[in-house]
DNA sequence: GATGAATGAGGCTTCATTCAT
DNA sequence: AATGAATGAAGCCTCATTCAT
C-alpha cells in the first residue's frame, strides 16, 4: 500500500544524533541539524520520538546498554576477572575505533545530570558489579576494599574516561593501538588487585 | 569602592553560573537564570564577558586551572609521587565536599566538546605531567610504561570521574568519607606502580 | 458496491469531523484525528475534499441547510407562525437531543468569521424570513416592527444560542426537557408578537 | 534606569488579538500575526502571558467581565428590570458601535468549548441573574417560568447573538441605530414578561 | 483504489543580546 | 553605571498535504 517505513531512516537519525551531539555538544544538537545530517525532514523525527529529549534519552540508554551487555556477556563466558576484562576492554576499544563518537556520546550524556537514568538501568548496573565482585573475590583478583560502586567507577568509568580524554585532543591525535588495550587491561587489573 | 562592588558582583555571577550549570545542565543555564541568582541584571553580565559562551569558557578554564595549580603546588613541595598525590587527592576531595558543584561543573564542560581548550592550557597540562613522571621515575613509584598522557588520565580523569559518577546517583547518595580519600590514593599509587 | 462503500466512508468522515470539532474545537480538529475516528486513512479524505477548510465549510453548509430546510418545510405545511414554530422548535430540539454535537458544530462554525457564507445561502435565509413575515403579518402574530433580519435573529439565533449556552455548562448540566420546548415556543411567539 | 514597560504596548497586543481573532477566527489567530499587528516583536507577548492560550483566556474573561460589570452596576442603580435593561442594552450597543470587534470576540470564544470558564466567573453570572430575577419578581416584570439560566440566555446571549449575527453580514451592512436599541429593549422586556 | 510515510511550511516559544533610559 | 524592556533569530514541534506504493 503506502511506502514502508525505511528502517534505514531511523538508523540515519540515530547516527546523526550521535555525531551532532559529539561534535556540537548537547546544547548545540538541534533537531534541525540532526534532521539535516540524517537527510530526513525536521518533523520526521517525531514519528519515532515524542521530542528531542526522548530521542537523546532513548539513544543514550540504547547505546550504554551495549556496553553493559558486553560486560554481562563476558561475565558468563569467563570465570576470572582478567578473562572478563580482557575481552571487554578489547571490545570497547574496537567499538571506539569504529565509532569513536559512541563512547564520547555516552560520556557526554552521562555527565549531563538532566538525564536521569531509569531505575531498572541502575539496578542492572548494580547486578553486573556484584557478579564481577563475586568472581574476583573467589579468584582473589579483587581487593576486598573495593565495593560495587568503586568497581563500576574503575571499569566502566575508567574506560570511558580514557577514551573521552583522548578524544579531547589534549595531546596530539593518534588512533588507538594494541598497546593501549594491553596497558588498560593491565592497569585495571592492578588497580583492582 | 566601585571596584570592590564590581568584584563582588562578578564573583556572584561566577558562583551562580556554576550552580545553574550543575543543577540545570549546560543547555538549561540561561543568562537570565544566572543573573537572577546572582542578583544582577541580565545586561550587567556583558560588562565582563562578550557573551554566554565566553562566560562559560572563561569560568571553566579558571576553575580547571585551580585543580592544576594544586597539582603544581604539590609538585614543588614534595619529592615523592605519594606525597604529591596524597595532598592533591585530599585537597580535591575537600573542595568537592565544600563545593560539590565545582567538580561537577568542570566535568560537564570537559565532556562538552564544543569548548575547545586553548593551546597554552594544553601545554600547561603536559608540563605538569612531565614533572610528575620525572619524580616518579626517580623514586620508582611510576611504571615506565606510563607516559604523560596516561598519567593525566589516571590522576585527573580518575578523580573527576570518581566524584562525577558518585554525584550521578547510580548508587545511593552519601557524602565523601575519609576512607574514600585513602582508598583513592592507594588505588592511584597502585595503578601507577 | 464500491460506491456504497465510498458513501459509508464519507458519512463516517462527516460524523467524525462534527464530533472532533465539537470536542476539541476548530483549532483542535486535525485531519489525522478525524481520519482516525472515521477509520479511514488521512489521505483518503482528500478524495472528497480539496482540503481541511473545504471539508469544514461544506459540512457546515450542509448541516446548517438541514435547519433551514426544516423551517422551509414547516412554512409550506402551516399557515400560522405558531404552527410553523411549534414543529420547528420541536424538531430542532429533537435533533439536539439525538445529536447535540450538530447544533454545537453549527454554532462554532457560525461564530467563526473565517468562513464566509456563500451568497446563495444568504439569499436562501432572506427568502425564508420573508415568507414567515408574510404569514405572520396576515395572522397578526408578528409585530410590524420586526423585519426579516430581526426575525432571523430571534428564531434561528435564539434557538442556537439557547442550546449552545446550555452546552457551555455555565449552569449545571441537564438534558433537554419537554418544558424547555414549550417555554421556547411560548417565548418566541411572545417576542414576535 | 531601563526603559519603562510601555503600557500602550500591552494595550496594542490586546487590541490586535481581538482584531485578529475577529477577522481570522480563533484558529487563524497566530501569535506572529498578533505581534505584527500590535507592532511588537513576536516574543514580547510572553512577557505578559505564558502562552497564546493564556492570552486568549485572560482577554476573554477581561472583556466579558466588562459586560457583567455593566449589568451589575445597573442592577444597583435601578429597581425595575426595564430600568436595568434600558441602560444595559444602550451601553452594550454603544460599546459595539465603538468596538464592534469586542462583542464578536466574546461570542467567538464563548462558542469555543475549549475555553472553559473559571468557576468564580460562573458563580458571578449566577449571582447577577438571581438579583435580576428578584427585582423582576417584585415588579412583576418577569414571568415566574423564567429561571436564572433562561434569563441569562435571553439577556446576555440575546444581545451578543443579535450583534454577532448582524456582523456576520448575512444581511446588508448598516451601523447600529437608535431604533435597534429601542427594539431590543422592547423585545427583551416582552420576552421576559 | 487506499494507505500512511514523508515532507516542510508555519506555528509556538525561548532566550542571548542590545540599548534607551 | 546598571537596568530590564524589547528584539528577533533560532529552536521545538504540529499537521495539512502529497505521493510512492
Amino acid at each position: 500500500m503506502a511506502r514502508q517505513t525505511d528502517e534505514r531512516k531511523l538508523e540515519a537519525i540515530k547516527k546523526a544524533t550521535v555525531e551532532i551531539v559529539v561534535s556540537e555538544g548537547i546544547a548545540g544538537a538541534s533537531v534541525s541539524k540532526i534532521a539535516e545530517k540524517a537527510n530526513v525532514s525536521a518533523g520526521y523525527l517525531y514519528r519515532f520520538y515524542k521530542g528531542k529529549r526522548e530521542l537523546l534519552e532513548a539513544l543514550f540508554e540504547e547505546r550504554f546498554q551495549i556496553i553493559h551487555d558486553l560486560l554481562l556477556h563476558e561475565i558468563e563466558q569467563h570465570n576470572t576477572v582478567k578473562g572478563i576484562l580482557s575481552v571487554f576492554v578489547e571490545t570497547v576499544y574496537s567499538i571506539a575505533s569504529k565509532e569513536p563518537q559512541m563512547i564520547s556520546f555516552i560520556s557526554k550524556l552521562l555527565s549531563d545530570f538532566s538525564f536521569d537514568l531509569p531505575k531498572e538501568f541502575k539496578e542492572n548496573v548494580a547486578k553486573i558489579c556484584k557478579k564481577v565482585i563475586e568472581i574476583g573475590t573467589k579468584t582473589k583478583e579483587i581487593n576486598p576494599k573495593i565495593n560495587d560502586e568503586t568497581l563500576y567507577i574503575i571499569i566502566v568509568g575508567g574506560i570511558l574516561n580514557f577514551i573521552n580524554i583522548r578524544l579531547r585532543n589534549i595531546f596530539e591525535k593518534k588512533s588507538f593501538q594494541q598497546e593501549d588495550i594491553e596497558l588498560t587491561i593491565e592497569l585495571l587489573l592492578k588497580t583492582l588487585a
